[in-house]
DNA sequence: TGCCCATTAAACAACA
DNA sequence: GTGTTGTTTAATGGGC
């Protein structure tokens, strides 16, 4: 009977190939178009007797899951029973009608297919042997049977027979699909592996490799996930693929706080017939999908590759669905991050509602406008951790409205000046962060001018010629790695047109020193501190991150940054002497060189060998304080902390924000 | 709204 | 002639 039943479920649904809408509207409609052409004579008609089959069918084929899932066996396969694979509980959970040969072959592993195909092979033939020619052999009766089925039952038999093949056939596609993604080896229980947990798996810096190896894992799950099959047990959460795929719905995703994102992270790539100029998914020569570095010479040449490499199928929506994933942490993680903002302000006696201290991004959550923050991208201080990096991490310049890009790969349209305005803890920042930015592509929230003072005063010498400059920024910003005509040029440009940076005559020809006076005096005369430095602070770029749940796979990137970061709040004399923080933190945190050079020096991994002693003489750390610049801001901080934090409606409160965050 | 600043692009010259 | 280096100008866009 299950036999029977299993095997009609699979030649109803197999007959419907291009997806799974008839088949619904057979069972949702109530009545099967059969219903009107069948035969009505009283007798049961085929069309009866095959809609009957499908729903007994239907329940054998979820009890068939089931016991896969559950480790049973089926009774009436040892083909089955053989099978190690595993099917996932939820899958036999599906409902009938949502079962069809796409699906079957998406739900199932390779294995699986293959046991369930053994089965449905073996019970038709013993189906056609008992009912019709059981005295026919095996290789017999395919072709007997066809015959008589034709005669019986018309073209149901035939059809019956012609999905076994195409069940084969679509087994094999799987299995070559799954073979090109380098997912032969796969267990089958990976297949189902969790958005979360790769999520979680994604690291900012490792975001672009990870999205390689998870997208093909996820085309699996994905598939599981197509038609509202989805695994995890958070079915409102999920994406209903419909057949048309990644629609424009499906990015409205209900967020926890009730908002509806209405971002696309990547719209699918098959229905952008946009030729235009600039695409999200085009950038700087590259094809920035997911994974997919592919070099398109022109926008034609990437429209082609678009279509062709990320055409609609599994793998795609795979991908654009870990990205909404990705997108949806991301948020989740923003407002997270804003309410503890709102608590540490209300603490502190700052004003919750004003936004202004950090940058809108942070607040925007609150406030319920995340779409906003999508064309803002990440907060412009901000690093854009790992996290955003989330991803790979694709600079996403003129950004899409979508958070996804932008956002991920936090390079979106950065506004240098903020950038510079609050990147200013440039050393500590680099310092702490400086394995990131070299892995991942993302621009560095500093101004060129920022970053070429920076390398400049890291160089043992002080003094730099422009080839080494541009060696140093490609070689610690992986961003830097490309466009170098670009920001070449940007860097020649500003080591002409700002003062601060001399031309020196060398013996080895000219080399660039900057004028720390004229570098000082560029910078805006009152900086409100601390503020700058929190925006990219990278304690809560780690809050972001662990917040997001990068464990497992960037478990040691996490740790890495988070100690990196800790290791400058953490210090016995941060910690234990409030009065011996402040002067640390005067130390630490004052200059973008000096500070760097410490906090870099001690980490042994990006300043090249220059003692503090090095720095100690060129740069003037005791006189930087006193310009109030962002340098400075430590000291206000702990200043104002220590004050009682007394000035409420000042920009400073800002200030007392960090230290406290930082010290928890 | 206007100014300032950063970025980007480009033209041009000098030089190796 | 080519590529690099350096200077300068202009356009653009965001922040204040």
């Amino acid at each position: 009977m299950m036999v029977e039943s299993a095997t009609e479920t699979i030649r109803t649904t197999s007959s419907n190939q291009n997806g799974v809408s008839s088949l619904s509207s057979q069972s949702e409609g109530g009545g099967r178009e059969g219903g009107s052409n069948g035969d009505t004579n009283g007798e049961i008609s085929p069309v009866d007797l095959l809609h009957l089959q499908q729903q007994q069918a239907l329940q054998a084929a979820r009890q068939f899951l089931l016991q896969q899932a559950t480790g049973l066996s089926s009774p009436s396969s040892n083909e089955v029973k053989q099978s190690p694979v595993q099917v996932p509980v939820s899958m036999a959970m599906m409902t009938p009608q949502m079962i069809t040969p796409q699906q079957m072959q998406q739900i199932l592993s390779p294995p699986q297919l293959q046991a369930l195909l053994q089965q449905q092979q073996a019970l038709m033939l013993q189906q056609v042997t008992y009912t019709h020619t059981p005295s026919h052999s095996v290789s017999h009766t395919q072709h007997t049977q066809s015959k008589r089925w034709r005669n019986r039952l018309g073209s149901k038999q035939l059809a019956f027979q012609q999905q076994l093949i195409q069940m084969q056939q679509l087994q094999q596609q799987h299995i070559l699909n799954l073979q090109r993604q380098g997912l032969v080896g796969l267990q089958p229980g990976q297949g189902a592996v969790p958005i979360q947990s790769l999520q979680q798996a994604m690291c900012p810096t490792d975001l672009q490799q990870l999205w390689k190896d998870v997208a093909s894992v996820q085309s699996a799950e994905e598939a599981i996930k197509h038609e509202g099959l989805d695994l995890s047990t958070n079915s409102s959460n999920s994406t209903s693929y419909s057949a048309s795929k990644v629609s424009p719905q499906i990015p409205h995703h209900p967020l926890p706080n009730g908002q509806n994102s209405v971002h696309t992270p990547k719209r699918d790539s098959s229905t952008h017939e946009e030729h235009t100029a600039s695409h999200p998914l085009y950038g700087h020569g590259e094809c920035k999908w997911p994974g997919c570095e592919a070099l398109c010479e022109d926008m034609g040449q990437f429209i082609k590759h678009l279509n062709s490499e990320h055409a609609l199928d599994d793998r795609s929506t795979a991908q654009c669905r870990v990205q909404m994933q990705v997108v949806q942490q991301l948020e989740i993680q923003l407002a997270k991050e804003s309410e503890r903002l709102q608590a540490m302000m209300t603490h502190l006696h700052m004003r919750p509602s004003e936004p202004k201290p950090f940058n809108q991004p942070l607040n925007l959550a609150s406030s319920g406008s995340l779409l906003k923050r999508d064309s803002e991208g990440f907060p412009e201080g901000l690093p854009h951790p790992p996290t955003s990096a989330a991803t790979p991490i694709t600079p996403l310049r003129q950004g899409p409205s979508v958070i996804s890009s932008s956002s991920l790969h936090g390079v979106g349209p950065i506004r240098r000046r903020n950038s510079d305005k609050f990147c200013t803890p440039i050393a500590s920042e680099l310092a702490q962060n400086c394995e990131f930015y070299k892995n991942a592509d993302v621009r560095p929230p500093f101004t060129y001018a920022s970053l070429i003072r920076h390398a400049i005063l890291e160089s043992p010498d002080r003094q730099l010629t422009l080839n080494e400059i541009y060696n140093w920024f490609t070689r610690m910003f992986a961003y830097f790695r490309r466009n170098t005509a670009t920001w070449k040029n940007a860097v020649r440009h500003n080591l002409s047109l700002h003062k601060c940076f001399v031309r020196v005559e060398n013996v080895k020809g000219a080399v660039w020193t900057v004028d720390e006076v004229e570098y000082q005096k560029r910078r805006p005369p009152k900086m409100t501190g601390l503020q700058d430095t929190l925006r990219v602070s990278p304690t809560l770029v780690k809050n972001m991150i662990s917040g997001l749940g990068f464990g497992s796979l960037n478990a040691s990137y996490q740790a890495a940054l988070a100690e990196s970061s800790l290791s400058l709040l953490n210090s016995p004399t941060l910690v234990n002497n409030s009065t011996g923080a402040s002067l640390n933190m005067l130390h630490v945190g004052h200059d973008d060189v000096s500070s760097t050079v410490e906090q870099v020096n001690s980490n042994g991994s990006c300043s090249p060998g220059l003692s503090p002693q090095q720095y100690g003489h060129h740069v003037h750390v005791k006189e930087e304080p006193a310009e109030m610049e962002e340098d400075s801001r430590p000291v206000s901080l702990i200043a104002s902390v220590t004050q009682n934090l007394s000035m409420p409606g000042d920009e400073r409160d800002m200030d007392e924000e960090l230290p406290t965050e930082e010290l928890e």
